[in-house]
Parts: structure tokens; C-alpha cells; sequence
DNA sequence: TTAGTGACCAACT
DNA sequence: AAGTTGGCCACTA
């Protein structure tokens, strides 16, 4: 339990820090972490956010900015309803301008 | 320790 | 261009 707290603290604290009304992809904090690859354990990570008190997981998208972790939420549109509500706009579960909207950690940071 | 799964990404066909 | 397969890392059983 003590190394997963470390991995997952760290996109923690990444996805804490992405700006409201912006998003990223897993790949993208996969990448700041140093570990390109394991964009599928960031996913894992936002899996356990379930535990996490405030982690903006509605913030990570994959690379399409597709709202793929949407399907795990509580609500059916909660994910989606919260995007819109930071004023993004959500369509069919993607995000619009989602390019625009792109924040890269490893770049802002 | 080995094997299987997963909210992914990239490459090959 | 689209669809399918593999591989990567981390976690659970």
C-alpha cells in the first residue's frame, strides 16, 4: 500500500493542479511522471481516485478527449455535467476543443 | 512469484 | 483510412 500511495500521489497532485476549465490526458501525466508508457497505470491511479477526497478525474481524459473513465462514475453524465460546469463543453462524451482546452503538465509545469 | 486485468497509447495490417 | 494486436506500467488474486 505504501508504493501505490507514491505513484498515485503524484498524479494526485498532478490532476490537482490542472487549471479549472482545462483537461489532460493520461499519456500526457504519464509522461511528466518520467514513465511515458504507463499511461494505463495513470488510469489505474484515477481508478483509486475513487478513495481520494477531491481528485478532479472528470479533468483526465484519454488522448482523444474522450470521457472513456466516464462509464465509472457514480452518475451516468456527473463527468460530463462537472466539464460543463468548469465551462467545457462536453458532446456525446467528447470534449470540444479539447486541443484548446489540452493542458500538458510537463509543458506548464 | 506468476498470472490476469485495466478509466491507455502506439504501431502494424 | 479504419480495424486489430501488442506492449507498456501498476495493482489484485
Amino acid at each position: 500500500m505504501d508504493k501505490r500511495v507514491d505513484f498515485f500521489q503524484l498524479v494526485y497532485d498532478v490532476v490537482c493542479q490542472i487549471p479549472q476549465g482545462r483537461v489532460t490526458s493520461y499519456g500526457a501525466i504519464a509522461k511528466y511522471l518520467g514513465t511515458p508508457k504507463s499511461s494505463r497505470a495513470v488510469g489505474y491511479a484515477m481508478n483509486a481516485s475513487h478513495s481520494r477526497p477531491d481528485v478532479p478525474a472528470h479533468r483526465v481524459v484519454n488522448r482523444n478527449g474522450l470521457l472513456t473513465g466516464k462509464h465509472h462514475f457514480p452518475g451516468t453524465h456527473l463527468m460530463q455535467q462537472l466539464l460543463e460546469s468548469e465551462g467545457i463543453e462536453v458532446v456525446d462524451d467528447q470534449v470540444q476543443n479539447f486541443k484548446e482546452i489540452y493542458w500538458e503538465p510537463n509543458v506548464e509545469l
